[in-house]
DNA sequence: TGCAATAAGTGCAACCGTACAACTTTAAGA
DNA sequence: TCTTAAAGTTGTACGGTTGCACTTATTGCA
């Protein structure tokens, strides 16, 4: 009558709550006290364990806050990959983007969330490396959608640019106008809108 | 017959000469040895004064290597603002991009200078950060030079991607091809090429 | 000419994030 | 059951950065 589930094992499941209650006590205590004014001993020791224990959880104090980031890469390459037919590229990132800054804007958490991030210079700068880090998975995407090599240097260069615009758009008064504005300019040229 | 010259006065020379003195024990040191294996201590001795005063000549170990920073700025507006009468916005800006690119790949001396930053990611990173604070300084010049508000969000819009435009290119195999791409992405949109 | 204000520079101590090494505990699998 | 490997602990150290109290020297003004 032993418990015969083969589900993760014990052992996974105690390091996954390890890492949860790591990821959790940071959070309220980062929003609580702010991001600069609590320190990862504090952290460790509101989950129990040792710094050297987190650092094994998360690489760095930064890490705490971003943890759930597999999942953006791959909403991000979904966006492109299972676009609705007929919907060109350019108009599937552009509603990626913008659907990513309205959905920041909905909820009372993820707005407090946005705050914490915004008012932390370490943090944006972290975010905008995490971020930018998805730039060669969307440039394969987009070579693949488009049947050219991966090495073609017009692919590189839409999926950078069109990840800066989420950059751009987080320090401008009005965020959707500002992706809009990016996106008009990739999607047809400088010259067009004057 | 004191000396009358109402020059800089002997204090800010002095100054001055500390601020070079530690830039170039930096240099010297981070070229010799490696970014990372060289402490501000060390740097600080070097130049013959405690890391107090080489922290109050330089903010952050990183700001050691990117002295000469304004210069940068100016001549960035300057290639907006002077370009040749009959040339575009746009032509002007990747010019001067191309130029940037292949003056730092003239000299040795440069090449190494270069070499030193894209090997150490800290200094990729710093480096990164200066070259986007110019975003303000351009955006204002584009606006002026098209005699729009500087609220325009194109404005904005093209300023940041023609600067990311290095960045994107720094990383790259064949950083002018990047180039060129991202320019003509920039200047005729996604469309015009496929 | 002399004096007060200012700023460069110093020394020291501490904090914080991060890394490393040696050790203990605990669970998994043969 | 026994071996093995991973999770966690403890302690220690390093390097960048900050704050404070202090000294020294230059400058501008009375």
């Amino acid at each position: 009558m032993t418990t015969t589930e083969t589900g993760p094992g014990r052992r996974e499941r105690k390091k996954a709550a390890t890492h949860q209650a790591l990821a959790d006590a940071a959070l309220r205590l980062f929003l609580d006290r702010g991001y600069d004014n609590v320190t990862v001993r504090e952290i460790a020791d509101a989950a129990d364990v040792s710094t050297t224990t987190l650092l094994k959880h998360f690489p760095s104090k930064e890490a705490l806050v971003f943890d759930r980031d597999s999942e953006v890469e791959a909403s991000l390459i979904a966006a492109v990959e299972n676009r609705p037919s007929g919907s060109s590229l350019l108009s599937a990132l552009r509603a990626h983007t913008r659907g990513r800054i309205e959905y920041s804007a909905g909820s009372k958490e993820s707005a407090d969330f946005m705050k914490l991030v915004h008012g932390t210079p370490a943090l944006v700068e972290y975010w905008h490396k995490m971020w930018m880090r998805h730039e060669h998975a969307l440039a394969r995407a987009i070579a693949a959608d488009l049947g050219v090599p991966e090495t073609d240097p017009r692919c590189a260069a839409l999926a950078h640019l069109a990840l800066e615009t989420s950059a751009l758009a987080q320090r401008a008064g009005d965020p959707v106008r500002a992706v809009d504005a990016a996106f008009d300019l990739l999607e047809h040229g400088w010259r067009a809108g004057n």
